[in-house]
Formats: structure tokens, C-alpha cells, sequence
RNA sequence: GCACCGGUGGCGAAGCGGCUAACGCGCAGGUCUGCAAAACCUGUAUUCGCGGGUUCAAUUCCCGCCCGGUGCUCCA
């Protein structure tokens, strides 16, 4: 099953497969870490998770490469602002950001790399820029890339900077550039701030150059997906071949993925709307982990996401939904045999699944053909009609979706936790849901204990007292479930 | 201003030239149940922003208009 997926450089539906016929190299553009990460960041992240699965699921192997950029402006402004080293300030947000992904079940990288721990092959590839004459420095000990060198720059934005050469708006700090469109490949030290002793001089590097210097490091000149959010395409993408290209005269990355931006409430989001999420506010608000993955996956990754609540409790219930089907599976009795319908019913499932996702990671369109074979399944189970290899095949069915959704498995319980563990320690328990913490105040073994004896006073038909004990439950978000195998309770 | 994307049921969202316009959520009625929940069944867009055009045939292609969003600067 090869992968059609759209690339931004050709502007069309190009199949992903690896160049070298093994394994694919992909680089992802990752976080700065000055902040917590919002669920913007994420949707990015996320979809880029789901490609990555898809190819694993369809037997192409990865090598994934994921930078952290750990030095720039706000870093070393607000690092300054609280007194401490870069390292130390960016080392909190770097672990944030991890929990966060696996919060999110977002597999990580082969590859993870950070900025400051890469200078010298930035400054290596600053080198070869200048013994290219596609870098010069100017006074102050900067450098720059001479844009006028790469004769291709904005074939990725299809951008046309004919017209807009030197133009009006003319940036004051930067006056000694031969074009106002140059960009910084390392910016000279100022007195107090963290820079590097070099070859080429002492100060930081530039945004851009990280994302060469180490792409090249792991994946080589040339590579087969670059991929990152729309707002990379340019400057940042384009700037990423320029420096490359001139150094290399190969194509860099071969084919180009930007992840659209999302919407909270139909804007932008931004902390000046107040429509502003980390993934940690809305854990503690008493969403689950599962449920913001599957808001932020089931629009395709080329479409803009109108990210609301409503669409929070809409994933919720759909996710419920599986789970309680996957569970009557798994701990049904299904007498020997096979069903030719339902057989057949999973066989098409898992093509249509598998093709939606081939056809640029249609999620939207994947879920479809998995939720038809759940109901035809509880059709037949209601029927007394589904059998044990019906059960497996099913089970087969749902194994691949979650292999890239990964919703169905429950694994939402230790990112709540922690968040709480997080808001108590950061002064945010004010915003806890109360629901939340009602939820989170009830042991297992409690309520197991109330559950058995709801059960009891069943059995003695002692109906009012049940109820009772099950109206109690479901103050607290406990849902009880009676069924001929037992009764089942869940966390809300 | 220039450029790009989108407007499909109560909501989210596929489909993009021809099957009864997927799927999810919600809602209403029914089956089951001590009652619920879960599950299933039925119903829930004669119609795809508006107006033209092309075509035997358009939600799907073309033109115009209206509305929403995004980019052109740091940004996932």
C-alpha cells in the first residue's frame, strides 16, 4: 500500500516512498521550547504521528528526525528575566513537552536532536556557505545568506520576491545586509548573552540553520519528507533549502508535508483572544488524553481544524463507543465458527480503512469503514451470531486502527493524574474541574465495594436501595452497566 | 491590497461528474431491562452558500457574487 500524500513542492499528490528503498527519512520540525506546548503545536505533532504510523502499519520503516530548538530570543530573554542559564530554563519545557506527546500517545522520534548541542556543524555548514559566496558577514560578526546565490528561493512557497526586493519596510537593526531579504545564519554575541567561541566567531546561531546542519547530520544531503506546520513553509522551509541546496546542489528533502493551522472557536489562536490551550489545561478542565488525540486527528491533517469543546465531548463518546464494543469482544463467549458475512464484512473494513489513509491520511474518511463493521458486529452479537473467528478477524480490524488512532486502549488515567499532580504543584488547582476531582475521589476498590453491594440489594430485590447506590455513583461520574456476563462500571 | 483555502443535515465531517449524499456526535420513537446503562432497529439534508454557464448528467467542472478563515512578519 503506497502512501499518496501531497507535496507542497510539486503541488500534488506524489506516492511517499523511501529513495533508497529501505527505510524512509523523514525530518520534523519540532518545538522551541520557551513555554508549554498548546494544542496547535500538537495537531502538528499529532498528524505527523499518523503518518508515520501508517507507514509503519504498512511496512515501511522510519527514521524520523526531530530537532529541539533550545536557543533563541525568548529563550534567552526569559531565561535572563529569571536569572538562570539557557540550559536550565529550556530543560523544564524539553521534559514538559515529552510528557505532554506521550500524554498524547504520540510515538516518539527515532531521532531527537537539539539545537545546542549541534553547533559545530552549523557553523561547518556556515563555511561552506561563505567558500560557496552564499554567506558573508558583516560588521557586527554576523553572518548572512545571500539570498541573490540561490536563484530557486520560493519554489517551495511559490513565492515570487521579484517585486518585493528591498522594499519599503526596511529593518533598522539589520542595516548592514546587502538585501533586506537575506536572512541570519548566526547572529554576532551581544555582552551578557549565551554564545559560542567559534570558527567563524563568537555568538549564536540562526533560526534556519539548525534545521540543515542536523537534517544533513542524520538523514544526509538528501532525504525523503520534510514535514512541519504551515506557518514553516515560509520563511523557514524556503530558507532551509537555500542554505542546503547551495551547499549541496542536491535536492534536500524530496517531498514537503505542512500541517494546516487549527481554530479554537473559528480564530486563530492566540493568547491575546483568550482562546489560548496547553494540552494541560484542558487535562485538568477533565478531558481525556484520548479524546483531544482523536479531536485533533479525525480532520485531515490538510484542512483547518475548528478545535471547540463540543468537538472534545463528540471524540469522547466516540472513543466510548469503541472501547465498550472492543470489550464486549474481547471478554464475550463466541462459540467456534465463522460467519461469511461478518468475515467478509472485516475483510472490506480493513481495505477501506487502509485506502483512506493511503489517499493523504484521510482520517476522516478512515473511521467510516470501522465503525460500519462495529455495528454490523453488535448486530450479530445481539443476534447471537458472531463466533470466535468473526471475534478475531474484528479484533485484527481494530489492531490496525489502533495503530495509528491509538484511542482504544485505555491509557488515559496516568495523564490526568499527572496533570493534577502538575496544576497542584503550579498553583493551578483552582483550575480543576470540580468534576474532575469528584471522578478522582473514588478508589477502584471503593467503588467495587459499592458496586457489590448494589448487587446485593438486587438480588433482594431491593430495588430502591440499588438505585441509591448507583444515583451516588453517577454524581461522582461512575457509570454502572448491567449485562448477562456481570456488571461493568466506568469513569465518565 | 495581493495570494491561498473553505461554505454539505441540529453540530462535526467525507464524497468532487452519474449508485438510496459516508461516518461520528446529538435528538425522537421502538426492542431489551425491575428501572437504567450498553447494544440494536427506525426516523432525522428530495439536497450540498447564492446566481449564471458547460454537459445527456454538477454538491462535484467554469465564471461572477456573498460569507468565513488563513498567509504575505516571530509562530505548529
Amino acid at each position: 500500500m503506497t502512501l499518496r500524500l501531497f507535496n507542497t513542492l510539486t503541488g500534488q499528490l506524489d506516492d511517499l516512498v523511501p529513495m533508497d528503498g529501505k527505510a524512509l527519512r523523514m525530518y520534523a520540525c519540532g518545538p522551541t521550547v520557551y513555554d508549554y506546548g498548546h494544542i496547535g503545536n500538537f495537531r502538528t505533532f499529532l498528524q505527523i504521528d499518523v503518518l508515520r504510523r501508517f507507514l509503519k502499519l504498512t511496512g515501511t520503516p522510519v527514521r524520523h528526525v526531530m530537532n529541539i530548538t533550545d536557543v533563541d530570543d525568548r529563550i534567552i530573554h526569559n531565561a535572563a528575566a529569571l536569572g538562570i542559564s539557557i540550559h536550565e530554563y529550556t530543560a523544564r519545557f524539553e521534559e514538559a513537552f515529552f510528557e505532554d506527546l506521550e500524554a498524547l500517545r504520540v510515538e516518539r522520534p527515532e531521532i531527537i536532536a537539539c539545537a545546542t548541542e549541534h553547533i559545530p556543524r552549523m557553523v561547518e555548514l556556515i563555511q561552506r556557505l561563505a567558500a560557496a559566496g552564499a554567506a558573508y558577514r558583516t560588521e557586527d560578526g554576523s553572518w548572512y545568506f545571500r539570498l541573490a546565490a540561490f536563484p530557486d528561493y520560493g519554489k517551495l512557497s511559490k513565492k515570487d520576491l521579484s517585486g518585493m526586493e528591498d522594499g519599503a519596510r526596511v529593518d533598522l537593526d539589520e542595516y548592514e545586509k546587502d538585501s533586506a531579504r537575506d536572512f541570519a545564519l548566526w547572529k554576532a554575541a551581544k555582552p551578557g548573552e549565551t554564545s559560542w567561541d567559534t570558527a567563524i566567531g563568537r555568538g549564536r546561531p540562526g533560526w534556519h540553520i539548525e534545521c540543515s546542519a542536523m537534517a544533513m547530520e542524520y538523514l544526509g544531503d538528501s532525504f525523503d519528507l520534510h514535514a512541519g506546520g504551515e506557518d514553516l513553509m515560509f520563511p523557514h522551509h524556503e530558507n532551509e533549502i537555500a542554505q542546503s541546496e547551495s551547499v549541496t546542489h542536491k535536492p534536500f528533502a524530496r517531498h514537503w508535508m505542512h500541517v494546516r493551522f487549527l481554530l479554537v472557536d473559528g480564530r486563530k489562536m492566540s493568547k491575546s483572544e483568550g482562546n489560548f490551550f496547553t494540552l494541560r489545561d484542558l487535562l485538568i478542565k477533565g478531558y481525556k488524553a484520548s479524546a483531544i488525540r482523536m479531536a485533533l486527528i479525525s480532520v485531515p491533517y490538510r484542512h483547518q481544524l475548528n478545535f471547540t469543546f463540543d468537538g472534545l465531548i463528540e471524540a469522547t463518546n466516540a472513543i466510548e463507543r469503541l472501547r465498550t464494543f472492543h470489550q464486549r469482544l474481547t471478554q464475550g463467549n463466541f462459540p467456534p465458527g465463522a460467519s461469511p458475512a461478518l468475515q467478509s464484512a472485516a475483510e472490506t473494513a480493513q481495505a477501506d480503512y487502509l485506502a483512506a489513509l493511503a489517499n493523504d491520511l484521510n482520517t476522516a474518511e478512515a473511521r467510516a469503514p470501522i465503525f460500519d463493521l462495529l455495528r454490523a458486529a453488535n448486530t450479530s452479537i445481539d443476534q447471537g451470531q458472531l463466533f470466535a473467528a468473526d471475534r478475531d478477524a474484528i479484533l485484527a480490524v481494530l489492531a490496525g486502527f489502533d495503530a495509528v488512532f491509538d484511542v482504544i486502549e485505555d491509557h488515559d488515567a496516568e495523564p490526568t493524574r499527572r496533570a493534577l499532580e502538575w496544576a497542584a504543584q503550579s498553583g493551578r488547582l483552582a483550575d480543576v474541574a470540580p468534576e474532575l476531582l469528584a471522578r478522582q475521589s473514588l478508589t477502584d476498590e471503593a467503588i467495587d465495594a459499592l458496586v457489590a453491594q448494589r448487587t446485593q440489594a438486587k438480588k433482594q430485590r431491593n430495588f430502591a436501595r440499588a438505585d441509591q447506590i448507583r444515583n451516588e455513583l453517577a454524581e461522582k461520574g461512575i457509570v454502572i452497566e448491567d449485562s448477562k456476563d456481570g456488571v461493568r462500571w466506568k469513569r465518565k
